[in-house]
RNA sequence: GCGCCCGUAGCUCAGUAGGAAAGAGCGGCGGUUUCCUAAACCGCAGGUCGUAGGUUCGAGUCCUAUCGGGCGCGCCA
């Protein structure tokens, strides 16, 4: 089992080495290590000379020379002579041997079962020979947030899919991760429908098909009433009233509403084949009794004497009636401002006593590091937020002043991971036709529809054909094709959605998503049903049995053999790269260069037809690429299928 | 007014704590199928990296201005 990338592995020993150039002790925390620009310079390069040359006074390729003699003793035979080129680089070349070993040390498929893979599977997962970390934190993150009362809609998408691959990524990885699904199940809002629903039967799935759907139309129908009788606002807020002091009508009416909701969204998210359950549900009412002494303990922790952090300090004062929470920076200026100029605060309970999600926010944090009763007894020691990203000044207040009120130490890390929003072909919002928010299901059930539509189309004419000229055993059945299409059209929606920088906004668009070129769900989930086509027509033949048998040597002889072999081996550090920097975008490149190498590797490298030792090696560097796939995949949230 | 994000090929986007001649996909043009799924593969064409300064041996990447687009800024989440 391997704990270090390749990358980190040159890593340590030219680090070693530089420190020995430089006639330091102090190993040098970035020894330079990158991939090669060019595959003509290599597979890695180490650009440190260049930067040491100027400290030690000398011409940086004499530089490079020194390292290059320095670290060759410690690298044995991992590389080819190392090269020296042009201002300094040093140029590093795997060797085939060296390759061959290390994809060799990777094991049959054992199966773990300590991570998660999709709710309606609890197939083990196949680590591909990668280690877990030895020193797991406890991580929550947070994401999905969906609103009890109304269904899930396009602007859940992003913050769900890409919160989920946080998720699969670091408990991956052997971190111990703790989902948290906020979701909104408190507030005033809840006084109308409560009102609402004392003159109306509650929707059941007796009387609707879906029910989140006719309490969402109660919901407005309560709303415009609120607006238009006073009377019924009047007694909407003493429902609120009712409900905050646990009157038994108005709670049960809650309940029946949050129990709906969550059938809803669970639904949705079993569909989507995201992870989160009702076990992850944490929502704001779970907060709601410890908000009040939270706002009189941040009283105490922040008074104007009180302690301080830096030379950041804040306040917290009354103002036009709310509880408000002020910040200054190191000059004693305000850290926020509003329009006008005037300072802005951080409001943690409004004029009419009521709590925000600034308070939420503080009592959550306050509970996941502090309170959190898990096996270990200890809360987590990184925190990852996931919203969008307009919420980010929220969140700059919101760490701050936890930080300041001493509630968050330096030893944790808390993580603002925003996103972009969902644009529409006209770069607006995504919306329907009238102007509404996209639902989740609808949406959802166009991208099965869709993909079934492209396998149909695609089969008139070419599967028949095939099967018809005996090179297909069979054409797809049509319950097959649905499958299939689940598979394909949930994928194309999700990896269109992680395979870009999650920063900038993203315009959904049917036809890139469901291209069968390029960067996409349909062209990775084809790659892996091509190498599983190989692999199924070898075990007809009966001649996979021992491609993991020890004497079975990997020959990297052809450029495309070796190039999916170097791929195969950096699988640890895009692995590394998600649950490390947050980006799963980079997961996805590096997974549709995995695709796009076999996919060469196919067209030039007979695989079946070849001579015993040539076949078994080539079987088994494609059951290590579809293993790959199904990992990188998997952790990305996305199923595989057999066939397409 | 203040703050954040974005600006790279006709289009959609990568570009990894500054490193060698700027990369994909789509679209365009041209090739490849007696061969494991042609839903594929290969080749060609296409860029003053918004603009102007600066730092550096070296800048798409860092700094400062500036233009253009998006978003946010007291009792919503």
């Amino acid at each position: 089992m391997k704990h270090d990338s390749l990358q980190q592995m040159l890593s340590t020993r030219f680090a070693a080495a530089l420190a020995q150039v430089a006639g330091t002790t102090a190993v040098p925390a970035d020894a330079g290590l990158r991939l090669a620009g060019d595959p003509q310079f290599g597979d890695y390069q180490c650009n440190a000379a260049m930067a040491l040359a100027k400290t030690l006074k000398i011409k940086p390729r004499e530089v490079a020379e020194r390292i290059k003699a320095a670290v060759e003793p410690l690298l044995g035979d991992v590389v080819e002579p190392l090269e020296v080129a042009g201002p300094g680089f040093i140029n590093i070349r795997l060797r085939n041997e060296f390759l061959a070993r290390h994809l060799a040390e990777i094991p049959a498929p054992e199966l773990c079962s300590h991570v998660p893979t999709f709710p309606h599977s609890h197939a083990p997962v196949d680590r591909v020979g990668l280690a877990p970390v030895t020193q797991p934190l406890r991580v929550v993150v947070e994401y999905s947030q969906p609103n009890i009362a109304k269904q899930m809609h396009v602007g859940h998408l992003r913050g769900t899919i890409i919160g989920d691959v946080f998720a699969r990524a670091l408990a991956f990885e052997g971190h111990d991760v703790i989902r948290q699904n906020h979701i909104g199940d408190w507030g005033t809002q809840f006084g109308m429908l409560i009102r609402w629903y004392r003159e109306h039967p509650l929707p059941t799935s007796a009387t609707h098909g879906d029910v989140l759907e006719a309490i969402e139309n109660d919901y407005r129908a309560a709303q415009e009433r609120f607006k238009q009788d006073p009377a019924f606002a009047d007694e909407a807020r003493l429902c609120v009233g009712q409900l905050q002091s646990g009157d038994p009508v108005a709670r049960h009416v809650w309940q029946q509403i949050c129990a709906e909701s969550w059938r809803a969204f669970t639904e949705i998210y079993a569909r989507l084949g995201v992870l989160l359950t009702p076990d992850d549900v944490r929502g704001e009412s779970f907060y709601n009794d410890r908000l009040e002494p939270l706002v009189a303990g941040l009283r105490q922790e922040l008074s104007p004497a009180g302690s301080q952090c830096d030379s950041l300090r804040a306040e917290v004062r009354d103002d036009q009636g709310a509880v408000c929470v002020f910040m200054y920076d190191e000059q004693g200026q305000p850290r926020f401002k509003a329009p006008d100029g005037s300072h802005l605060p951080m409001i943690i309970q409004k004029s009419d006593g009521a709590y925000l999600y600034a308070t939420t926010d503080l009592a959550a944090i306050r509970f996941r590091l502090r309170d959190l009763e898990f096996p270990t007894g200890r809360g987590a020691q990184r925190v990852i937020y996931v919203t969008d990203a307009r919420q980010k000044l929220h969140f700059q207040m919101f760490f701050e002043c936890a930080r300041l009120a001493g509630w968050v130490g330096p030893d944790v890390s808390v993580e603002h991971v925003t996103y972009g929003s969902v644009l529409g072909s006209d770069r607006r919002p995504l919306k329907t036709r009238d102007g509404k928010n996209v639902k989740l299901r609808e949406l959802l059930a166009e991208a099965e529809a869709r993909a079934y539509e492209l396998l149909r189309s695609r089969d008139e004419g070419t599967e028949a054909r095939r099967h018809e000229a005996g090179e297909i055993a069979a054409p797809l059945s049509d319950d097959e094709r649905r499958h299939i299409a689940r598979r394909v059209g949930i994928a194309a929606v999700k990896y269109a959605d992680l395979c870009r920088d999650r920063n900038g906004d993203y315009v959904f668009s049917w036809d890139t998503m469901l291209a069968m070129q390029g960067n996409t769900a349909p062209y990775m989930m084809y790659a892996y049903t091509r190498i599983r086509s190989i692999y199924r027509k070898a075990v007809d033949r009966g001649g996979t049995a021992d491609v993991y048998a020890p004497d079975v040597k990997l020959a990297l002889d052809h450029p495309t053999e070796r190039a999916l072999a170097l791929r195969l081996a950096r699988l640890r550090e895009a692995i590394d790269d998600v649950a490390s920097n947050l980006t799963p975008h980079t997961l996805c490149a590096y997974l549709y260069e995995l695709a796009a190498d076999f996919m060469r590797f196919y067209e030039s490298c007979p695989v079946l037809a070849a001579d015993d030792a040539v076949r078994l090696s080539r079987l088994r560097l494609c059951d290590l690429a579809a293993r790959t796939l199904r990992l990188g995949l998997g952790l990305l949230g996305i199923e595989v299928i057999e066939r397409m």
